[in-house]
DNA sequence: CACTTGACCTGTCCGC
DNA sequence: TGCGGACAGGTCAAGT
């Protein structure tokens, strides 16, 4: 679930923790959340200092001071949490976590839509004291005693530690496509990238990292809606202006829940355990059978690129001129 | 080659 | 109440 905006928010928040720390200790239980862990992680991590936090599309980078990065992706259940000294359960704990079922439902998260969609504001639940449980599959220990939790409930995500020379290299980053909020992307760029696969569904192609990075489920629906496209028309036949407004809105889109601190629909936290609120204000997103805010009509799911798809279909029209 | 579907996982929810 | 199965959706691999 992580997209774009919530990617961004940790990276911000990890931003202002990371830098400066040197990583003292790391443990891992899963081989493919870590896949080099094994040979590498002692000898090339341990005593390396964080330089930077960055992001691309959706995957996060850590800069080390040595000649490796970590990346990491959250596909769809990561979370990357910090926790100060002594905040943390001890490592000990995890073999008791994982065995005993009760302890970790003592940091379950709320069923988060019901409290996001209507509006509890900013939510300020957090994991601290809580961690690890079951689903940290990485833990980084700093030489100040503070930690960094790999959690991934489905286990999609991953951490590598890779020279920084490859890390361009890697078939991901060879591939993906701009940066949507990108200084010098224009809507006549987005436009045309679009064109590329101007016989495909347009949701399906918003999907698509290597046309434009860090789009997913969420924004793609909600960039949509607030474009008035329907997600099956073809590329071809969506009218240059509803494409160029389909650009505006996007960014519109992102850049407000970056500011609200990304979406969290049940899993999502940011880099300090805290959910993010962009939720309450979507339009379409998980809120079939409500209202559109737009004209009124009832807000229907459908499935479209092999996705759950949210539309208005009374603005979303398939044969919209 | 363009495009679609399945696999990777596990927690949750729905119907019987 | 319990159980089977569908569902969630980012990305890569495999299939059409």
């Amino acid at each position: 679930m992580p997209e774009l905006p919530e990617v961004e928010t940790i990276k911000i928040g990890l931003s202002k923790l990371l830098p400066g720390k040197r990583v003292s200790g790391v443990w891992h239980d899963w081989a493919k959340s870590f896949p080099n862990a094994e040979e590498d992680v002692r000898q090339f991590l341990i005593g390396a200092k964080i330089v930077v936090v960055a992001r691309r599309a959706k995957v996060l980078l850590i800069e080390l001071d040595s000649k490796y990065s970590l990346v990491i992706h959250l596909k769809m259940t990561g979370q990357l949490v910090f926790v100060a000294k002594g905040l943390a359960g001890s490592r000990s704990k995890i073999a008791d976590n994982k065995a005993q079922k009760s302890l970790t439902t003592t940091y379950e998260l709320p069923s988060t839509k019901d409290e996001v969609r209507f509006g509890a504001g900013h939510p300020t639940d957090s994991l601290v004291g809580n961690l690890p449980d079951k689903s940290t599959h990485v833990i980084f220990d700093f030489d100040d005693g503070s930690k960094l939790f790999f959690n991934d409930q489905r286990k999609f995500g991953w951490v590598r530690l890779l020279p920084k020379a490859e890390v361009p290299n890697i078939d991901f980053f060879k591939k993906v496509g701009p940066e949507p909020l990108g200084a010098d992307f224009t809507a006549e760029q987005f436009r045309q990238r679009l064109l590329r696969r101007k016989n495909s569904n347009i949701k399906a192609v918003l999907l698509d990292q290597t046309i434009v990075a860090g789009v997913g489920n969420i924004y793609a629906d909600e960039s949509l809606w607030a474009a008035k496209i329907h997600p099956e028309a073809l590329v071809r036949d969506v009218p240059k202006t509803k494409l160029n407004n389909l650009f505006i809105e996007l960014q519109k889109i992102l850049l407000l829940s970056i500011q609200k601190g990304g979406s969290t629909d049940k899993n999502y936290v940011d880099a300090e355990g805290k959910k993010g609120s962009y939720l309450s204000f979507a339009s379409v997103f998980r809120r079939e059978g409500l209202p559109c805010p737009r004209c009124g009509h009832t807000i229907m799911k459908t499935k479209v690129a092999g996705r759950g798809t949210h539309i208005c279909p009374n603005c979303q029209r398939k044969s919209s001129k």
